[in-house]
DNA sequence: CTCCTTGTTGATCACTTGATCAATTGCGGT
DNA sequence: ACCGCAATTGATCAAGTGATCAACAAGGAG
């Protein structure tokens, strides 16, 4: 339910017609419904992440990897998970919420730095400080998939500056993302 | 009240009480209350831009100004209107709203591509494509911002990334921007 | 066959949301 | 002084929110 309409539509007595079962039984089984969507936010931000790893996983190339990583992230096909972000974020006075999303982003600057480090290990891409490079990606993305949101500019687009910004950031040559 | 509370704070009673009025007074003098929040919207967001330009208009060099732009957008002292951004993004449903925010991205685009311009006109940046680095620009803008909605990260450590960032973006000096 | 635990429910509380409508107040023009 | 129109209100509707609690069903343990 929060991934197809989003966090906010996560009611107690929305969960209980879904479950086929009566309202009371949802608060039963559940400290709050502010646990009930951080639990939500969680489990799918978690998931996404677990996928995108999968995807990116059979191959070797930092480039290719790089590549298909924000193919996969900016194509549009994951809205879904970008609204589930957004408006996480715009909770953020739910604390156990605020929580949960600290430790997932904490959770992709590591993946993002990893794949960075691979990289530069490689001698593929050449840059200072991989952490602050991670910091840059994720923060590029998030604000991009953000304006998705509200239909504006294509996906196509989005993907193509990521690739370039991306590029610089990595010092690899213009157009290997593209 | 949608820059202190948050745009989803804007309901008919509270309206009402803040005015010192009855609710029915401020539904008969709107036509509904997603417009009355479509127009906070617009009415905050539009007026930061002009406060931006203002403080940016009292430079020349661009380099100044740029560090001056990222400077104020990034200190953390307009979280307040970061959270109605990112409210109206996981809005999308509102369409009324939707169309504000659209319009309110456009102008952005319009200011910052104009700033970019101003640079590569006078020789101070070099870059090929000022429209996509403004969209980069706002991308990450935008991303970092909401970020530290949910306090993760310090705003200083955000200044900085987006200022070497966008010190590639802009063929500058490393550092010139920090 | 009873007893107790677990699962489950209906009813309800207290509150908030947007919206409507008939009824009032009060000011301005005549 | 009067009338009319705009401003304003109280009352109310229909809906939705999270949460609580006494009650009920059912099935396993003894």
């Amino acid at each position: 339910m929060a991934i197809s309409e989003g966090p906010a539509a996560v009611t107690l007595r929305a969960v209980a017609a879904e479950a086929g079962v009566a309202p009371a039984l949802v608060a039963h089984y559940t400290p709050s419904m502010d646990a009930v969507v951080a639990e939500a936010f969680t489990a799918i931000v978690a998931d996404e992440m677990r996928d995108i790893e999968g995807i990116v996983a059979g191959f070797d190339d930092p480039v290719a990897r790089m590549h298909l990583l924000l193919a996969t992230l900016l194509d549009g096909s994951r809205d879904d998970v970008t609204l589930v972000w957004v408006q996480a974020w715009g909770l953020a006075r739910n604390e156990a919420l605020a929580d949960q999303v600290r430790a997932q982003m904490d959770a992709w600057i590591a993946f993002l730095e990893a794949e960075v480090r691979r990289g530069v290990a490689c001698g593929a891409f050449s840059l200072d400080d991989p952490g602050a490079v991670a910091r840059q990606m994720l923060g590029m993305i998030d604000g991009l998939n953000a304006h998705a949101l509200v239909r504006w500019g294509a996906s196509a687009e989005r993907r193509a500056l990521m690739g370039t910004a991306v590029e610089a950031m990595l010092g690899l040559d213009r157009g290997v993302l593209g």
